[in-house]
DNA sequence: AACGCGTGGAA
DNA sequence: TTTCCAAGCGT
């Protein structure tokens, strides 16, 4: 098959310098006739959306270790999954994951459909990780437009169009280059180019297989692309969280947050709103346990815990009390003991609550 | 179309 | 300390 220059000189690069990561078949590999799992692939590429690979490894081999094929994550219960996902972040990406799962278990007979359209159908699949999973999993020349591919052709072609306005000219310039034969290697040679070399700040453009043809590297532009509008602004929002401590084991009680939404579906310590103008004096008011029959003294912990979201900074403030173990708690929540609390579906912001109050 | 949605590492 | 941002998706 035909491959154009371009494209054979970044896959001789890939060649020789593909990353080697959890979920990948080396070039070496695919030339021995190795095949990736389309669920292997897909489970990554899931995991990595917006999310770093050093972040993702460890999660990606307790995944595969706890459920190895698609059929045993389809029949998980969500909550195990949910448990798993904690710390990742993004936590609707996890529920998607589920119910990606069972549709492909259900409806599919235990396979991942082979074509970018199916695969844009399933939840959680939007058109990065259809072209890539069609790419890598089925060796089919689908045009895989991330982050790095978004810098690497604004930059190879001088594409000064700010994104997201950008993206038909680049997802076409990708399109164009994308070849026929090994279209999966091109696309991970394109984004591990992205993450290794050709980075936002201070690319190695000495180093580039591509330096000689790329516009930006000869107008001395690269550093300044891809363009981007400016970013908003974070507001810090407030609030407080309570430690409550069973007397006897020091079990942290817990609650179910709502399904949807800021970290939906994950496991909390009771809490306040976070707003913008929170009443700090009356925290305390809105304790759990107020109806208890116990007179709970309820402290603020020393130092406030700060964590920032997406959209917005957050600072809590901690209080602690100790429970008596008769204590009725709320229908909606538990106990959980220090020994349980790592398998606990507990975003990381919630772990460093739990953290400062002990 | 623009916004909501986590986290941790680098500079 | 603060900002930036990393293999996006759903609404």
């Amino acid at each position: 098959m035909k491959t154009s220059p371009a494209a054979n000189e970044l896959l001789e690069w890939y060649d020789r310098h593909a990353r080697t990561l959890p979920w990948r078949v080396s070039p070496e590999d695919r030339r021995l006739g190795v095949v990736p799992d389309p669920y292997h692939v897909w489970l990554s590429e899931i995991m990595l959306q917006q999310t770093t690979v050093a972040a993702v490894k460890d999660y990606y081999v307790k995944f595969l270790s706890l459920w190895p094929r698609v059929g045993d994550l389809a029949a998980a219960p969500e909550e195990d999954v949910m448990k798993a996902w904690a710390g990742l972040g993004y936590y609707s990406r996890a529920r998607n994951l589920k119910r990606c799962a069972e549709t492909v278990a259900d409806q599919h007979e235990g396979s991942f459909p082979e074509t970018a359209e199916g695969l844009l159908a399933l939840p959680g699949v939007g058109p990065y990780t259809a072209a890539a999973i069609a790419a890598i999993a089925f060796d089919q020349p689908a045009a895989v437009v991330d982050g790095n591919v978004e810098r690497v052709m604004s930059r190879l072609f001088e594409i000064t169009t700010p994104l997201p306005e950008a993206k038909p000219e680049i997802k076409a310039v990708m399109t164009a280059l994308t070849p026929a034969s090994r279209p999966g290697d091109f696309a991970q040679a394109v984004m591990d180019l992205g993450a290794t070399l050709c980075t936002p700040k201070r690319p190695a453009c000495s180093l580039c297989p591509w330096s000689s043809g790329c516009e930006a590297r000869a107008s001395g532009l690269a550093e300044t692309l891809p363009r981007k509008a400016p970013k908003k602004t974070k507001p810090t929002r407030t609030g407080a969280a309570f430690v409550a401590l069973r007397e006897s084991d020091n079990a942290v009680m817990l609650r179910r947050r709502p399904p949807k939404g800021l970290l939906g579906g994950m496991s909390e310590v009771p809490g306040t709103e976070w707003s913008v103008d929170a009443d700090e004096a009356g925290f305390v008011l809105s304790a759990p346990l107020q109806d208890s029959g116990t007179d709970l003294d309820w402290r603020p912990v020393a130092g406030v815990v700060r964590h920032t979201f997406t959209h917005f900074h957050l600072e809590l403030t901690i209080f602690r009390a100790h429970v008596p173990d008769s204590t009725l708690l709320p229908g909606n929540c538990w106990w959980s003991a220090p020994a349980e609390l790592p398998d606990e579906a507990l975003p990381t912001v919630m772990r460093k609550a739990i953290e400062a109050a002990f």
